[in-house]
RNA sequence: GCCCGAGUGGCGGAAUGGCAGACGCAGCGGACUCAAAAUCCGCCGGGGGCGACCCCGUACGAGUUCGACUCUCGUCUCGGGCACCA
């Protein structure tokens, strides 16, 4: 290979070839004594490869992996296909493929892009979720939230869609439509579900949003999960009605009870049908049809037009004494408080639209200063005041208590489709719902051809009975299979457990292998999965931790969310046409260029502009330090003695980069690395120790060019195993500094005073400056501030 | 509507409250070349001055401070998330 030339493919197949043949990337998992746990988001192996938001996620994720090492961590960096779920199976529908045959041929260009980009993968530990050997896993962890009664089944609705015949996920409904058939109107059914009891954990979710010990992450990202848990703090106040019933509700201001002129019940409350009078039932029951026609979607966020009927009953006002109507409106929700509200129209925005339709009255309880009124012996006090006090006369007199709500629901896991890990159930005539038995999984998902959905609203696995009926593990009694698989996000919420482990298959997770490296040390992925994704690993760890499994109860301690990669201002999408495909710009520029273009076009954090033009800087600058080191080798040019301005340079590159990486700012770190590279070339300089020092710094951004280098140089081990430079903190700033010289805030000048020069030596200097007299002359200064090496400001007046 | 985040040259962006625009891209001028590419040198926020220099300038308006891109309050714009949550 020529020295004088770099060339980018030939490099980087060398050192991929060697890094493989050498292990260089496999942390040795059992006996790694300052373990790191470098985990990104694993990929959901679309037919399209990996774009260019992924690269710069990987990337970004890979530098600060690399870094660790280079810090003297074992690093382990897993990477895994998150290949179950409705993007696969919907994509193997519409080309006509079954998954099982599309998605190991997307894995495997997954894989080629992986490694092309030079990530730090440990690939003895892949995992794919659709691997019999991982999702038996996925099942046996269903059965252990099973046994520990964190999953129950019940009733729920869900969007179907006539054209599709098929249960649709939220995010599948638009307006109301079908995504994929935009005439076809989505309806609400209601089918029997399996739940995860997330919501009893909603306190400790965000208790620990507040501990830094156990969870240091992206504040975005934790106000995300704060905003999603939704607590509330408020009141259950019970209102009675006929026949010694009593509908109960939740407010969150019960220092407005006496201005609750009328009650609203969700159209499914189980008391509807008892409150209602025979004069109202046509119309109540005509009302509930339609509401439960419309889709769970748009009955959510659809028009706003306040609509109810009258059910005939009125409810005791327990604070005023007086009867008000109740009421049906399918803006009372049934899954959030207790399906219904106590209607306050004078302070809800909401009721009061509804009071104004229905000519309902409007009372007034609260003035503008927010003082309580006409309320009995809770008028005057403020709000905050009287909420308190209302509170506490409520669990006096029995009529509520203080109570706090989350929005957070129950996890619903069952997916009527085909594309995930069966459910390990089966139901018997006589046992009822039976666990399938730990030794008996996995439960294999059939490889059928017909797997698309149908019109029964069961999954396509009941067509086929000679899976579907199975002998109860009971009874030995012939018992029907559940049908559903679950959910994707189960199977991404305890991958992290499996990557140090993938290599046992008689258990999930090797206890030692679990407590050397978890949690995970540093993760890295998107914001989009702020919630679901990271919530749910959260209260899956929480569980296997309440159940003994494992010993920690938070499973990142650190999460930093990276930014998006935008093209022509907008966010990379393949419908708006402006995907970036990642390949032809390695084929051109090299691997290592395109990570140095990625890192640094902008804080890793806040993502970037992806522009074709500024490919070019990144590349330019490693063709310098190829030259550089080529120089060095050949003749170490100022050997002996450095220029006193080089080591000053050097050690502040040093002292930069180190914060900037640590800090995720790698486009400061890099821009760094070229102003040293810079002062070199206009010095005639090559020495040594600092080219050395630099193409260690370079390794993490630019890792096959690095290796390259440090072979150049005359090293026969691996530049990963080198320890990344520190830096002298004396050596930082230069013996003479020029301090900036202000007069009352305006800089005017500079003078060249020695370092940590006081201030009375620094004065006198500007003293004798032309330029600061010409703005002090005539006045007197009064004052004078001086900021140490840096600045001195005289207030003159 | 609510909650985050962000507004700095032609562009991407840099600045523990201390010389705004580092670094890179693009552009302009020059060197080398028969020529082009590559490379190298120089210029590069706006305005004024022959010049040393001066004035203005970090979305907008106030404030705190000796000093504000940075902190506080208000306004506007953009991006993202949540959303009939009682």
């Amino acid at each position: 290979m020529s020295d004088e030339i770099y060339q980018p493919d030939v490099v980087e197949a060398k050192w991929q070839a060697r890094w493989a043949e050498q292990g260089t990337n496999e942390p040795d998992l059992d006996h790694a004594e300052r373990p790191f746990y470098n985990l990104m988001m694993f990929p959901y192996p679309s037919a399209e490869g990996l774009h260019v938001g992924n690269m710069f996620a990987f990337t970004g994720s890979d530098v600060y992996g690399r870094f660790k090492r280079l810090q003297g961590y074992q690093v382990f960096e897993p990477i895994g296909f998150d290949a179950f779920g409705i993007h696969s199976e919907n994509f193997a529908i519409k080309v006509g493929t079954h998954p099982a045959r599309l998605i190991p041929a997307n894995i495997e260009n997954f894989r080629r892009q992986l490694k092309q980009i030079g990530g730090m993968f440990d690939w003895r530990h892949e995992l794919s979720t659709t691997d019999p050997a991982y999702y038996r896993w996925t099942q046996w962890l269903f059965l252990q939230l099973f046994k520990a009664g964190k999953a129950y089944k019940r009733f729920a609705a869900v969007n179907w869609c006539p054209e599709c015949k098929t249960v649709l996920a939220n995010e599948q409904v638009i307006n109301g439509f079908c995504e994929r058939h935009p005439e076809t109107r989505v309806e609400q059914r209601t089918l029997e579900q399996w739940f995860f009891r997330i919501s009893e954990y909603a306190d400790r979710l965000l208790a620990n949003l507040d501990d830094r010990t156990k969870l240091d992450w992206s504040e975005t990202t934790s106000t995300a999960q704060r905003n999603w848990l939704g607590r509330s703090e408020g009141a259950e106040i019970d209102f009675a009605v006929e026949h010694n019933r009593v509908i109960r509700v939740f407010t969150t201001r019960p220092d407005t009870l006496y201005g609750a002129t009328f009650m609203v019940l969700a159209p499914e409350h189980p008391l509807v049908g008892d409150l209602t009078s025979t004069a109202q039932r046509e119309a109540v029951q005509a009302y509930r049809a339609v509401a439960s026609a419309r889709d769970v979607v748009s009955r959510r966020v659809g028009e706003r037009e306040k609509t109810g009927v009258f059910t005939g009953s009125f409810a005791k006002n327990p604070a005023t004494g007086r009867m008000i109507p109740v009421w049906i409106a399918d803006y009372v929700l049934m899954d959030y408080g207790t399906g219904a509200i106590m209607a306050v129209p004078a302070h809800d925005e909401r009721d009061r639209e509804f009071a104004e339709r229905y000519g309902l009255s409007i009372v007034p309880v609260v003035d503008d200063n927010g003082i309580v009124i006409d309320s009995d012996r809770f008028s005057g006090l403020t709000v905050d005041a009287a909420k308190t006090a209302v509170i506490r006369w409520l669990e006096q007199s029995g009529a509520g208590t203080g109570v706090v709500q989350y929005k957070l629901h129950d996890w619903c896991i069952s997916r009527q489709r085909y594309w995930g890990p069966p459910i390990p159930m089966i139901y018997c005539d006589d046992h009822g719902v039976v666990p399938v038995p730990e030794a008996d999984l996995p439960v294999i998902l059939p490889p059928i051809e017909d797997f698309r959905p149908d019109d029964s609203g069961i999954s396509p696995l009941a067509r086929h009975e000679e899976w579907y009926y199975v002998p109860c593990p009971v009874c030995g009694k012939r018992a029907r299979r559940e049908t559903d698989v679950s959910d994707t996000f189960l199977d991404s919420a305890w991958y992290y457990l499996r990557y140090p482990s993938t290599e046992f298959d008689d258990r999930p997770f090797d206890a030692d292998r679990t407590r050397r490296w978890c949690p995970v040390t540093t993760y890295i992925g998107g914001n989009e999965h702020a919630v679901l994704h990271l919530l749910y690993s959260r209260f899956i760890a929480m569980v296997l931790h309440d159940i003994g499994q494992v010993q920690f109860d938070e499973p990142f301690a650190r999460f930093r969310a990276h930014g998006l990669i935008v093209k022509d201002g907008a966010k990379m999408s393949k419908s708006r046409g402006n995907v970036v495909v990642p390949d032809e710009y390695i084929a051109r520029w090299g691997a290592d260029t395109f990570r140095m273009y990625l890192m640094f076009l902008g804080p890793f954090q806040e993502g970037g502009d992806f522009r074709d033009e500024g490919i070019s800087g990144p590349r330019r600058f490693l063709d310098k330090v190829w030259t550089l080191v080529g120089e060095c080798v050949r003749d170490d040019m100022c050997g002996g003695e450095i220029r006193r301005a080089i080591v000053i340079k050097w050690h502040q590159t040093v002292k930069r980069a180190t914060e900037a990486v640590e800090g995720l700012r790698y486009n400061s770190a890099i821009a760094a690395y070229m102003e040293l590279v810079n002062l070199l070339r206009e010095e005639r300089c090559s020495e040594r120790a600092v080219v050395a020092d630099l193409v260690v710094m370079l390794a993490p951004f630019a890792p096959h060019f690095a290796e390259e280098c440090w072979e150049r140089l005359g090293h026969r081990t691996s530049v990963f195993d080198e320890l990344w430079p520190e830096w002298d903190e004396r050596l930082v700033v230069e013996e003479e500094v020029e301090v900036a010289v202000q007069v009352n805030g305006k800089t005017r000048s500079t003078v060249t005073v020695p370092r940590d020069s006081v201030e009375a030596d620094v004065a006198a200097a500007a003293m004798a400056d032309e330029t600061t007299l010409r703005f002090v002359a005539g006045k007197e200064v009064r004052k004078r501030i001086y900021v140490s090496n840096r600045l001195l400001n005289l207030v003159v007046g």
